[in-house]
DNA sequence: TTTACTATTGCAACCCAATTGCAATAATAT
DNA sequence: ATATTATTGCAATTGGGTTGCAATAGTAAA
């Protein structure tokens, strides 16, 4: 009994991740899909991709939500896949960065999850 | 002819800072002061507090921003100074790791800023 | 000290991302 | 087909953060 149903809805929004690496915010995914489902929808499926690991989400340097493939793991193990996060700081275009992230070691501190981005311009701009 | 005036809210800010190495939120600042300033005028001291170098700011893991002492760079040169944040996802409290930040080569982009954000547990956690 | 100048503050209204409650709808299992 | 319940739409709400403007209070000059 998988609880997930196949909607229209989480299908478009599959299909539009399915299009791009690049990471999309939630206002421009909104936006995107103004005129196809309601906005409280987009927030809800997108928590529920992120939930079973299709997505992905991170914090750009505004403090706004964004999303993309694949999985960072799921909230019950947070700290697996760990990646930056790049925003060009000309066009907005924000994107993952394949690189390892290196944990630092701090004495009377254990660090289980971290969050990284880079601000600056892409090769577009 | 130095802009900034030495006001009684200013002064509360800064000795409020100067008893704790800590970072503090803003919503924990305006709380605060609940009864000693306006919300607003929290959020203008600090702005200028950090524009001349006196704070410095960053955004915690729920996209809420934070202030500490110390410059991390003036609006014109961000980048100086940048060191990772940690929050204790028990207690709450957040500090300024006293850490080298590298920033990774990626080819086709150019990296100007970088925010950098480590969850796990404080040494009173 | 008084006066003039203007940085700073308080207040109310506003902006906007994100969340919530609830009834209606539509996948899925039986 | 039918029952079950996950999903959606809608409207209202929350909450961090901002803005406009008049009133207030530092500060410098007279």
């Amino acid at each position: 009994m998988n609880n997930s149903r196949k909607t229209k809805t989480v299908q478009l929004v599959l299909d539009l991740f399915n299009t791009t690496d690049n990471a999309l915010s939630v206002v421009e995914l909104v936006s995107v899909f103004r005129d196809k489902m309601n906005k409280t929808t987009v927030y809800r499926i997108l928590e529920r991709l992120e939930e079973s690991g299709k997505l992905h989400s991170f914090l750009d340097k505004d403090g706004l939500k964004g999303y993309a493939k694949g999985n960072q793991g799921s909230a019950s193990s947070k700290s697996d896949n760990a990646h930056p996060h790049f925003i060009c700081q000309d066009c907005g275009i924000s994107s993952c960065l394949p690189v390892e992230v290196t944990t630092p070691s701090i004495p009377n501190y254990t660090i289980n999850n971290s969050e990284h981005l880079y601000i600056g311009k892409c090769n577009e701009c």
